[in-house]
RNA sequence: GGGCGAUUAGCUCAGUUGGCUAGAGCACCUCGUUUACACCGAGGGGGUCAAAGGUUCGACUCCUUUAUCGCCCACCA
């Protein structure tokens, strides 16, 4: 017997809980050829962030996964890490600094470097705490860092390899380039911004003619560097235009009238003004008609000489301005309509990209690489596959369509980025002749004529190239470790959806390629977080924004971690706020007040031998297994099926209303059965341990254990404790109790006043019998005779409970009208039910379609549902 | 323009391959400190499952159309 507080209080606990399990080394799975692993490569947080609510969800999942399989006996290997973030943490180191009024020039690459450094080793372990806050056990001994030594040469290695297999190559393209940065884009690294744009018709004069083409455009300061103007073909108001040559204004450029589908009759004036070196879209068709790239804006965003003497160093905002004011003084404005369109800014300091023609690195995603077969297939058409073939498969399903669509439009990626912080490019240049050398080790001297003048390209790699090799980066790669033998493809990779493109299809792409293998068999994705009303959580509206460490101080890890498990399905978006958090905080305290409760009830000797099927005594006992068992099989079903929610939905409602509403209640008094009690409370234990380990750990800390909870296994379905009968016999007894309350109720009998019945219990008497007194006290009943049967009792309120009769004479309270206003009511309520049943197994159709079960089960309840009808009306009429 | 998702009780959400009179939590109403828990217990009210068609013996579930909201991709210069 045993005392513990009378609430749960969560900061008593959990650091000195984790600190157990973590120097217990069980999150450390060894290599073991007698199990089987089941990997999840953490998402590595950002190396500048704290933790917010996207991290905390992740943790939360993921943790319960890892310990699930923990439990079945797997090797769990959950290895953590962080992510360097090239752009992201560089603009927060520099934007430090700038408060202090330095700039990362002033500090040249090294010393700047450090400054990185030295904040991002702040930085981690600010998360790396608030990881192990969160309860998560991951292995930390094998955590690992994009920028770590190994990874770094697993990036060279992979950068190497695809240079040499000429998947990546060096060129000049059009590209997204933020001039804040200074840097490139990806594609998907560009965001959109709705703006109120102003759209300039100008004239270009047609040569040798006093004709005009008016084009229309949001950026006039680009046509300085226009190449043609394109029309549609089958455009009629220029059709004879097609082929002549215009006068570019203010340059007076020579320029031709093209012909192109792409031109959209509806817009503007139908006429495009073509500018390659500043249009992705016009690169692109000045690729096709083989057009001149004029560069007018330079890196910095200013107008280059190209642009001319007069606009030569400016900015292109007031480049803009100087020729919007030139035009009107040529007459070559006709018109300026306002334009709602969008900006494409980058994603990380929402700058306006300024697309321009650079020589940057690309990775091939359509040459044929990959051996399949005796086929050659692209990094594309690989990473379309794995998913198609199911041998990657992505939870909720519907996202592949998502996938698909982006992988089939993808294309070549942008790798380099003009920053420091980062993975430096492998490749040097030799000074004195000029060969370009890739490999993954620094070179001596070069390769071609020996020359130890070697010049490193300044620049590094995108972020996503090296998150791109986590799952196998982080395991020793390119070395052939065991671990990477063991762990790899990893089981489940579980993010948000909103990263699948950045990250989890750079993973297939680049896993399929370095190790022709897929780097996880699942995708678990999870939706976002959002306000109650809704909204992204955003630091903009701190009033509905929830800080998780603010929850975890007030209510707990468990309840924080609960409330993203339960109510949150795959891929979709979630709500929190704080009362659903303090929902299950009260969950929690159930929890620790139903152990606390057997802690108080059992003897020590109870604790001593194991569970057995000879420690069954009760119908309850029973009932109580069989539903445990039912739970177990459920919750395992869920687990392995990704139905979290589900899952800890079930084991909340068995644990509240189960358990401890009926089964605490009827064990008080006599009827108390140490052993079932325990080892029920034990199950549940296990069962919701992924879920809300810190509680439960805690509480089985408390029954003598020598085994810490975290390393138990997981509980088995029991056949052998499988009783139908009883558990039909338990709810009889239920409703019986319910019915009673019911009536007491509703005829204001006070709770503590006690009250006589009489049952005709028909073939329960026995059972009855032996749950008499929990009967008795549960209902509030004095004096209680059971008889198989009788005749009815006047001035009394009958209740059925299938064939069971409970009268309960309540004489002076019995009001007549009131009584047949009850019956009434049952009988409006349940006749409709049992004409719909009947016409139902009348129908002729549904009696020879519907399977065999479904129609018995109809029958099944046609027949006590007019068995009941029976019982009021006789009833009513006798009243 | 293309695609995806959502729409179920006042609120937040479940509802697995079609087969309970559609469930939970919170909120609400009534009552209550009975020796685990007021972070509690007992009882109760509340939904034509967005709308309309269709398939089916049977539809919250499948199909079509529509409406509203949200997201993603592509982009009109």
């Amino acid at each position: 017997m045993k005392e513990i507080e009378k609430a749960y209080e969560a900061k008593m606990y959990e650091d000195s809980i984790y600190k157990m399990w973590e120097e217990s080394g069980i999150f450390s799975p060894k290599v073991d050829p007698n199990k089987k692993p089941f990997t999840i490569s953490m998402p590595p947080p950002n190396a500048t962030g704290v933790l917010h609510l996207g991290h905390s969800s992740m943790l939360a999942l993921e943790d319960a996964m890892i310990r699930y399989k923990r439990m079945q006996g797997f090797s769990a290997l959950w290895l953590p890490g962080t992510d360097h973030a090239g752009i992201a943490t560089q603009n927060r180191v520099e934007k430090n600094l700038l408060a202090k009024g330095i700039t990362r020039q002033d500090l040249g690459r090294e010393k700047f470097l450090e400054e990185v450094d030295k904040f991002v080793e702040k930085s981690r372990g600010t998360i790396r705490s608030q990881i192990r806050k969160m309860g998560a056990s991951c292995d930390w001994s094998r955590e690992r860092y994009t920028l770590d030594e190994g990874l770094s040469r697993a990036v060279r290695e992979v950068f190497s390899r695809m240079y040499h297999d000429e998947l990546i190559y060096r060129g000049s393209r059009i590209v997204n380039w933020c001039p804040r940065c200074g840097s490139t884009l990806a594609d998907d690294e560009v965001e959109y911004q709705e703006q109120n744009a102003k759209l300039y018709h100008i004239k270009y004069q047609v040569k040798d003619s006093d004709k005009f083409v008016v084009v229309a455009t949001v950026r006039p300061e680009t046509m300085l560097g226009d190449s043609a103007v394109a029309v549609n073909p089958s455009d009629d108001r220029y059709k004879d235009l097609i082929g002549k040559i215009l006068i570019l204004p203010l340059q007076g450029r020579e320029i031709p009238i093209i012909a192109d589908e792409h031109v959209d009759l509806e817009f503007g004036t139908g006429a495009l003004k073509l500018t390659p070196a500043h249009s992705i879209v016009d690169w692109e068709i000045g690729k096709k008609h083989g057009l001149k790239e004029f560069q007018v804006i330079d890196e910095e965003g200013k107008m280059t000489k190209s642009a001319g003497e007069k606009y030569a160093g400016l900015f292109a905002k007031e480049a803009q301005k100087q020729i919007i004011e030139d035009l009107i003084e040529q007459d070559l404005l006709v018109k300026t309509e306002e334009l709602a369109n969008k900006l494409s800014v980058c994603y990380r300091c929402k700058t306006a990209i300024e697309p321009l023609i650079s020589k940057q690195w690309f990775v091939s995603v359509d040459k044929p690489i990959i051996q399949d077969g005796d086929k050659k297939k692209s990094l594309k058409e690989k990473a379309i596959e794995v998913v198609r073939n199911k041998e990657i498969e992505i939870i909720p399903e519907h996202f592949d369509k998502t996938y698909f669509n982006w992988m089939e439009n993808l294309h070549d990626w942008c790798i380099s980025r003009q920053l420091w912080f980062g993975h430096q490019i492998p490749v040097w240049y030799c000074d004195d002749c000029s060969e370009v050398i890739v490999q993954a080790d620094e070179p001596s001297k070069c390769t071609k004529c020996g020359s130890e003048k070697l010049t490193r390209d300044p620049d590094v790699l995108d972020t996503w190239f090296s998150s791109g090799l986590w799952t196998f980066s982080t395991l020793g790669w390119p070395e052939r470790t065991t671990d990477l033998e063991y762990f790899h493809p990893t089981s489940v990779l579980e993010t948000g959806y909103d990263i699948i493109f950045f990250w989890v299809a750079r993973m297939i792409l680049m896993t399929t390629y370095a190790l022709n293998t897929i780097p996880f068999e699942k995708v678990y994705l999870h939706g976002l977080i959002r306000t109650r009303e809704g909204k992204k959580m955003s630091k903009s509206n701190p009033e509905s924004c929830i800080d998780p460490l603010d929850m975890i101080d007030k209510y707990g890890t468990d309840a924080l971690r609960l409330s993203f498990l339960i109510g949150s399905t795959p891929g979709n978006d979630m709500r929190l706020y704080e009362e659903k958090i303090a929902g299950y905080r009260n969950f929690v305290n159930k929890i620790w007040n139903a152990s606390r409760f057997a802690l108080m009830n059992i003897d020590n000797e109870a604790f001593e031998s194991p569970f057995t099927t000879d420690d069954i005594i009760s119908r309850a006992d029973k009932w109580i297994l069989t539903k445990l068992q039912y739970l177990i099989k459920d919750v395992t079903e869920d687990m392995e099926n990704f139905r979290f929610s589900d899952a800890g939905t079930k084991i909340y409602n068995f644990t509240w209303c189960e358990y401890c509403d009926w089964y605490l209640e009827i064990s008080k008094g006599k009827h108390l059965n140490p052993k079932v009690l325990l080892h029920v409370l034990e199950d549940v234990l296990k069962l919701i341990h992924p879920f809300i380990p810190f509680v439960t750990e805690v509480l089985w800390g408390n029954l003598n254990k020598d085994k810490m909870l975290i390393a138990e296994s997981w509980p088995v379905f029991s056949k052998d404790l499988l009783f139908v009968e009883e558990v039909e016999e338990m709810e009889i007894l239920h409703q019986i109790i319910s019915d009673i309350r019911s009536v007491r109720s509703e005829y204001g009998v006070e709770p503590g006043k006690k009250i006589h019945a009489t049952i005709y219990s028909g073939k329960y008497k026995n059972f009855l019998e032996e749950k008499k007194e929990p009967l008795m006290r549960m209902a509030r009943i004095e004096n209680l005779t059971i008889l198989e049967s009788g005749d009815k009792i006047d001035h009394a309120v009958c209740v059925f409970v299938g064939n069971v009769e409970v009268y309960l004479p309540l004489q002076e309270l019995v009001d007549v009208e009131k009584e047949r206003a009850r019956l009434q009511k049952e009988l409006d309520n349940i006749k409709p039910f049992a004409k719909s049943l009947e016409s139902k197994l009348k129908n002729q159709s549904f009696v020879s379609n519907a399977p065999e079960a479904v129609i018995e089960k109809e029958k099944k309840r046609l027949f006590e549902v007019q068995q009941q009808i029976e019982k009021f009306e006789k009833q009513l009429n006798e009243l």
